[in-house]
DNA sequence: GCAAAGAATGAGCAATCGCTCAGGTTTCTC
DNA sequence: GAGAAACCTGAGCGATTGCTCATTCTTTGC
């Protein structure tokens, strides 16, 4: 139940870089179609095609697996992140928030279940140093990129939206909304609204309110759904 | 692994109804000191000071037992949410809206742990029945008070808005967070610029933002923390 | 006071889990 | 083509888990 999160060997051969990729989109797989309880090594083998043994020569424990497969996908939203808060763009601020909320739904409408579990698994884990070290860089990039936007306490307010972001687009997700244009269009105003940018964009009648947001506006913002 | 999940057996004599609330106790115990993966049900017996045997004469299974104090957490909020937005009390939208916020921030705040096992719970377990409508009559709660203030697409709303608060609060709660007052306010931000109720309470300047959102201003919303 | 019902016990079963290891097969190197 | 290195195999070990059941103790109703 401990020990090294480090994978045990490295393979050298195409063939063990195969096996090794095999293994993680099993386990990854397992992951989205059953969740985590259900998810044992023995399995996980069986969906990739090899056997227990092999599977022990490239991770050391279980966690290492999973661990590995959130640090993947930790790393990917860094640098989807890194790219829709980059400067010298040319975008404003409010394009480079659309950005990081799109960046935010592509990772996690797809699979709802997948990324729930990793979310869970992150609270869960001892997890090794740089899957750890990524969510921080992550928190501290938005951060970053609030604070280059006049927004006062940044750290706070990037914890904030990340989780609240995060919590929206995964109960969508579990509720199978796939359409990403109108949850973007939630997203933003959740987020502006918690930042207190009123307003521009889709702005509201004060009273009444919300009658204009149904439908179908403009579109072609969010990228179609991953593979 | 499966089973009925309805108790087994109705505790009659005092005794055994201490026996029950202590089976209850001790598993809500472990959960918020240990999290889900580490509750057996030899643990949860020990703990609560009896016997397995006994313990299987109440609840038919572990799930059952998780279940069961979901279902009671389910319950006491959607009491507390009905509290808060109870009609006839001479309240406005907006007060009301305070309460129900406060009573999110109760429930999630004071034990992150707990909340995070029972959220992940509710999404791997094939709960019974009235767990699933008691999270149903939450969100139609919520979704019946938005629509009474004049929010567009209320379900969708109370969805996104019940999600997102309770991503909020669980990170805040994670980090190590317990000034309730000023998450309160952060998460009223949030709310409330989704839902386009702009300017009155704590509004911000509209140009360079956020300047004034840091402090600590009145006072006296939030009760103390639970026991 | 006594029988029946309710409550509690805990050794241990069957199943499952993460993981090892002794041995085979494939690929690389020269 | 031969030796070495890398790679793969899978039966099964030890530990743990959820849970049962034969038995004993306690309370209730009369």
């Amino acid at each position: 139940m401990s020990g090294p999160i480090v994978p045990r060997k490295t393979p050298r051969q195409a063939r063990a870089r195969a096996t090794v990729e095999a293994i993680l989109e099993a386990a990854a797989r397992i992951l989205v179609a059953e969740g985590l309880e259900r998810l044992t090594t023995n399995r996980v083998a069986e969906v990739a095609g090899i056997s227990i043994g092999t599977l022990y020569q490239y991770f050391p424990s279980k966690e290492a697996i999973l661990a590995e497969i959130l640090r993947a996908k930790r790393q990917q939203l860094l640098e989807d992140i890194r790219a829709a808060t980059a400067e010298g763009t040319g975008q404003g601020f409010e394009a480079r928030l659309s950005g990081l909320i799109e960046a935010a739904i592509v990772h996690q409408l797809g699979q709802p279940t997948l990324a729930r579990s990793l979310e869970y698994l992150d609270s869960l884990l001892p997890l090794e140093a740089e899957t750890q070290a990524l969510k921080a860089a992550i928190l501290e990039r938005v951060s970053g990129f609030l604070a280059r936007g006049g927004i006062a306490r940044p750290e706070e307010s990037a914890r904030d939206l990340v989780a609240a972001l995060r919590g929206m687009i995964d109960a969508a997700g579990l509720a199978g909304e796939t359409d990403r244009e109108a949850l973007f269009r939630r997203a933003m105003r959740l987020v502006r609204g918690y930042l207190g940018l009123e307003g521009s964009g889709f702005a509201l009648d004060r009273d009444a309110s919300g009658a204009e947001l149904s439908g179908d506006e403009p579109g072609g913002i969010l990228p179609p759904g991953p593979p």
